[in-house]
Order: C-alpha cells, then sequence, then structure tokens
DNA sequence: GTCTATACGATGATAGAC
DNA sequence: GTCTATCATCGTATAGAC
C-alpha cells in the first residue's frame, strides 16, 4: 500500500482528536465534513475512509471524550476524598470554562448526547453511572456523589452562559465551596 | 388590511410557541423555518413577516423563555424557603426530565445559549442573575444560591442522558435531597 | 488513503402574485 | 399576511482517478 501501515490510524486519530475539540468548541450538529478534514489539512472525501458516516463520528467522539474524562475524574484506584476535591477544583476553575474545547463533554454536548437515542446515550449513561459508583465508594453517600456530579455540570453550564470572568469565576467558587463543605461534612461525621 | 389587526400578533405567537417547543425538544440549529412554520399551519415564506432571520428568532425564543422561567421560579415577591423548595421540587421531577419541551430552556438549549455572542446570552446572563438575587435574598447565602441554581440544572441534564426513567428518577430525586438538607441546615441555623 | 468531481437534498432568505 | 417559486449555498455521501 502507498500509505504506512499505522497512517490510517494516525489520521483516524487526528480527525477525532480535532473533530472533537471542534465539536465542544461549537456544537456537533454544525459542523461540516468538509471543514472538519480541512482542519487537519485533508478534504472532505477522505473522511469516509474512516468513518461510515457523521452520526458514526458522533458516537466515537462520545466514547472517546467520556472515558478521557473518566480516567481523569474516578479512573484512578487510589480515588480519596482529597483527590475528588482536587479534581473537583480543576473542573470547577475559570480556565476550564473559558476553554471548552480542551475540557469536559458533558457541559458541552449534554443535550446533544440526551437527544441522541443511539448507542452514544448509553455510553454517557454507562459512564455517568460509572463516575457514580466510583465516586460513591469513596464518599460513601450515594446522594451525594449523584449530586457532585450535577452541581460540576451545572455549574460549567451556568458559568459559561455568563458574559464576564468576573461572573464566571463567581459560579465555579460558589459550587467549588459548596461541595467542600458537603465532603467536609462526611469527613467530620467518620 | 386584509387581515385583523391582532393577527399579525397572534401568529408570531404562535410562531413563537411552536419554535421554543421544538428547539427544546430537538435543539434550535437543526430546526428549518420551512417545519417550524409548518408546525403552525404556514408556509415558510411567511416566517420573515415575523423575524428578521433565524437569528432573530432565536433571541426572541430565549428571552421568552428565560422571562416565563424567572416567573416561575422567582418572579414572585412572596418568595420564601418552603416556595423555593416547592419549585425545586416541581423543578426536579420526573416529568420536568422528559418533558424538554414543556421544561425549562436552559438545561435545553444552555450550550446553544453560552455558544451565542449576541443578546441572548446576555439576556440569559441578566436572567440567571436576577434569579439569584432573589434566591440569594430569601436564602440569605449566595453561595448556596449560585450552587442552588447550578445543581438544579446539572442534575437534569444528567437525568436526561440516562436511558431509564429509574436512573432519571435517581438522579433528580438525589439532587433534591441534598438541596433540601443545605437549605434546612440554614433554617435551623436562624 | 486521498483527491476531485458530482449527485442530491435541505437550508436561509428573497421576489412577486393574491 | 400568506403563498408559490426561486436563488444561492451548504449539507452528507458516493464514484472514480491517482
Amino acid at each position: 500500500m502507498r500509505y504506512s501501515a499505522d497512517h490510517k490510524e494516525q489520521t483516524r486519530r487526528a480527525v477525532l482528536d480535532s473533530s472533537a475539540a471542534l465539536a465542544k468548541e461549537n456544537g456537533f450538529a454544525p459542523m461540516g465534513v468538509d471543514g472538519l478534514m480541512k482542519a487537519v489539512g485533508l478534504t472532505g472525501g477522505a473522511f469516509y475512509s474512516h468513518f461510515a458516516s457523521k452520526d458514526d463520528l458522533f458516537q466515537a467522539v462520545v466514547e472517546r471524550e467520556l472515558t478521557r474524562s473518566l480516567a481523569l475524574l474516578g479512573g484512578d484506584e487510589s480515588l480519596s476524598k482529597e483527590k475528588i476535591k482536587r479534581c473537583v477544583r480543576g473542573y470547577l476553575s475559570l480556565s476550564h470554562v473559558q476553554d471548552p474545547a480542551g475540557g469536559c463533554v458533558i457541559p458541552a454536548l449534554g443535550s446533544e448526547i440526551a437527544r441522541a437515542e443511539g448507542p452514544a446515550r448509553l455510553s454517557a449513561e454507562h459512564w455517568l453511572c460509572e463516575l457514580h459508583r466510583a465516586w460513591g465508594e469513596v464518599l460513601g453517600d450515594e446522594d451525594l456523589a449523584w449530586g457532585a456530579i450535577a452541581q460540576c455540570v451545572g455549574a460549567l453550564m451556568v458559568a459559561r452562559m455568563m458574559a464576564t470572568p468576573e461572573r464566571q469565576q463567581r459560579v465555579v467558587d460558589a459550587s467549588y465551596q459548596l461541595l467542600c463543605q458537603q465532603v467536609d461534612a462526611l469527613t467530620a461525621a467518620d
């Protein structure tokens, strides 16, 4: 073949990376196959050597993103309350608010995922439940585990609707303080 | 004129109502002007007698929705902790999770609003700050006011990503319990 | 595997008849 | 104000040359 053995895999990975960032930035639906491939230096026609359809890409993007986020937030075996607090601190940060392309997929594409009825939604459900299980084990409180996840997702969405950095910071800080209080209250009760 | 005086206003209202529901259900971007007008029994061409552009409609939809939600959640002068809890109970309900078309615009179109740079985003910011002010006054805790808003938004988004009603219910119930605990803790400290 | 060219439908928006 | 007809553009996806 005219192309090296792993060239295809590398290209597919590049398309996936670029598409994920673009989708989180501007939404998945308005993203065109043409512009998507141009972003990695190729033309639209080459897309279908790597993905069966745009829907196929959506599923791949969601799975890639969720796997990455899970590894970042709860994949580690040595999870502890302190580590969760550190993860949440990073999640509820101004830099995360202002960098949707590099951040978590849930606040960016959550509603699109919720509307999807295919495997993308099932992946999201599975990942969220997995994170809930991990956090619930450490926190010892299943309600708080769901509440913390919802708090993080909601705070980021609300902060991103704010126009000024000051207000964005205000929202994520408030959520972080609340979460810390709740986690610390549990610790005190141990 | 061939049409009664308030006919235009009525039609505009109908388009607005229908578009808001459709946008919350399937997203605003993928909604076509043609299908949008067909939903109220008209053809696509008539759209531009009521809105300058699709962007103009987006702005109108967001403002309409936010005004309505604000009235429902914090517009009343007789706001109290108990009333906030009742509002939150309705917000964090299975019926709300399963009826995006009739529910709050923030979890449904939040990311699209956040990406908008025009008046729609400013409207959202203003409305969220207004709700925060109202809840903050009653709760006497500004952090908790932001946290409660974020909790509601996030829980609804997370619940909508769940595939089964049981898991959806689980998520919103957990968030409701947490919020009640926090509000009651404040009341006890009064 | 990637390119160019193309088929085909849907989109946002406008013009003119009624 | 609403309709039909139309334009220009862009969308996804495919076919064939290299």
